[in-house]
RNA sequence: GUGCCUAUGGUGUAACGGUUAGCACAUCAGUUUGUGGUACUGAUAGCGAGGGUUCGACUCCCUCUAGGCACCCCA
């Protein structure tokens, strides 16, 4: 309805039939469906304004995996669900309430993940992992999905990568995941910080667990309904907690550290000594505690240095040990650490600190046509450029000239091709420098090299790897 | 999931309980036939959705949806 007051009087106004007069669609009845096809809340296209970053990620993290040989995993987003519910712990909000569980076709309960350490544990598991060469160290890079309400930084389809090595308990491996986790931030210029806390093993930790329940229980009345909600259903989670009463409280509460056996304990202080050696700086985080049930001993978070984890999303990753989960799962019990980090969170930290670089290398040249046979020789001619490694921008679709030195002009490139009837009859083109406007006529067969040539003599530009790096 | 704030063309914004919702940028076309950056002309495009209140709502109220912030939780 709204569309067609609106063609009817423009119809009236317009040119004389020129162009044959357009048949009026009649579209007055279609109601406006553009609404329900909006993306659904929390999920999101990133596009290409953002792609630059999301590769530097890529290619950071990639480089990194390969340095330090960890093998790159893919894994399926559906499985079925029993593999979270077991792993990461009924009672954990994850399973709880935001995880995408639904019957698939064949009846069958299935989960789109949350997180992938389950997966890949299960993979170590199936194909046989545990008799190679120990530890298997595997990284992957993937959507993850949680539904939690979204915010900055947040949302219900996320990216995440990951690294996981299994089968050695030695605490080197936890202190070298750390690093690998701290290396791939300082190559991607972001200042970030390591807390750090160790939650021993299950039994300490539930020696432990029961000490801090009965300390805050003499306090309940005191705690927020959050807090007494956690105290109840993990109770581990009070000590992170914001409130400033329990936040008191807590200096006079049990300290996990002072429950862990000595083993864990000595396995604490070693991950610590080589952090030192390697000048990876962090803090240690009495309260830092995870989220997930199936971590042991060493638990860790990389937070953004500048807002020192006040800011909310300053977390951009984290992990920690689960020498757990494998048996859990049906395997031979298996040591193994691992970490994830949030893309999004870094691409945002990233965002912020001004680091955009291009999605992909700026083309400096411009081939402009004039009419089909010019076209024809155009699409061919960009097969030479290409070969040659030159990007070479166009605009195939634009008519006259002048539009296409215009798009030319924007892109900001340094020389335009210009072939018209004329060059194409003579199997010459004409090369315009875009900033003197200074043109020569050369021989179609040998431009290529031509622009090649000249490209290197400007400053040094290398055509082909050029990829700078703008600062928004 | 809870609380608070917000919602105008692609982007950034203006206005008002009452005529055709204004501006800038961007986009497209053109300013005589094959030459860009400036200038000019024109075009496309908007009140998130649905209900109410009112003679009349983009403006007031409600619901929903979406975004942001804090909590919850976590990457």
């Amino acid at each position: 309805m709204p569309g067609k007051k609106k063609v009817a009087p423009k119809a009236v106004v317009s040119k004389p039939p020129s162009k044959p007069v357009e048949v009026k669609k009649d579209e007055s009845d279609e109601p406006k469906l553009s609404k329900s096809y909006d993306l659904l809340r929390g999920f999101r296209d990133i596009l290409s304004e953002d792609q630059g970053r999301w590769n530097l990620i890529r290619d950071t993290v990639r480089s990194i995996a390969e340095a330090y040989s960890f093998d790159r995993v893919d894994l399926p987003i559906l499985e079925r669900s029993e593999l979270f519910n077991r792993t990461i712990g009924k009672g954990t909000d994850i399973i709880d309430k935001e995880m995408y569980t639904f019957t698939d076709p064949s009846n069958r309960s299935v989960a789109m993940r949350p997180e992938a350490t389950a997966s890949a544990a299960r993979a170590y598991i199936g194909h046989g992992m545990l008799d190679r060469p120990q530890p298997v160290k595997m990284w992957y890079t993937g959507p993850m999905f949680r539904h939690d309400r979204p915010q900055a930084g947040r949302y219900r389809q996320f990216y995440q990568v990951g690294f996981e090595s299994f089968g050695v308990d030695e605490p080197i491996v936890d202190a070298q995941l750390i690093v690998i986790g701290y290396k791939i931030f300082k190559d991607l210029g972001l200042d970030v910080k390591v807390q750090i806390n160790s939650i021993g093993t299950t039994e300490c930790r539930q020696a432990y667990l029961a000490e801090l329940v009965a300390y805050f229980r003499q306090h309940r009345s005191k705690l927020s309904d959050d807090d007494k909600r956690r105290l109840q259903k993990n109770p581990l989670r009070i000590l992170d907690s914001k409130e400033e009463v329990t936040r008191e409280l807590l200096d006079g509460a049990p300290q996990i550290l002072d429950w862990l056996d000595d083993k864990s304990k000595e396995h604490f202080m070693k991950v610590l000594e080589f952090l030192e050696e390697v000048e990876v700086p962090f803090v240690l985080n009495p309260y830092l505690v995870r989220g997930l049930d199936y971590y042991t001993h060493t638990v860790f978070e990389f937070v953004l240095a500048d807002d020192e984890g006040t800011k909310a999303q300053s977390a951009l990753g984290g992990g920690g040990r689960y020498d757990g989960l494998v048996e859990l799962l049906g395997g031979r019990p298996t040591p193994a650490c691992g970490f994830a980090l949030g893309m999004e969170r870094i691409s945002r930290a990233l965002e912020a600190k001004g680091i955009n670089p291009l999605e992909r290398p700026k083309p400096h040249v411009f081939f402009a046509q004039l009419g089909d046979a010019s076209r024809r020789v155009g699409l061919k001619l960009f097969e030479d450029f290409r070969n040659a490694g030159v990007p070479i921008a166009e605009a195939f679709g634009k008519n006259s000239l002048k539009a296409q030195l215009d798009v030319a002009n924007k892109l900001g490139v340094q020389f335009t091709l210009i072939l018209g009837q004329k060059e194409v009859l003579d199997e010459t083109i004409i090369i315009r420098d875009m900033e003197s406007g200074a043109q020569e006529i050369v021989d179609v067969k040998k431009v290529v090299g031509l622009v090649k040539k000249k490209l290197r003599h400007e400053e040094g530009v290398d055509p082909i790897m050029q990829s700078p790096v703008e600062t928004a």
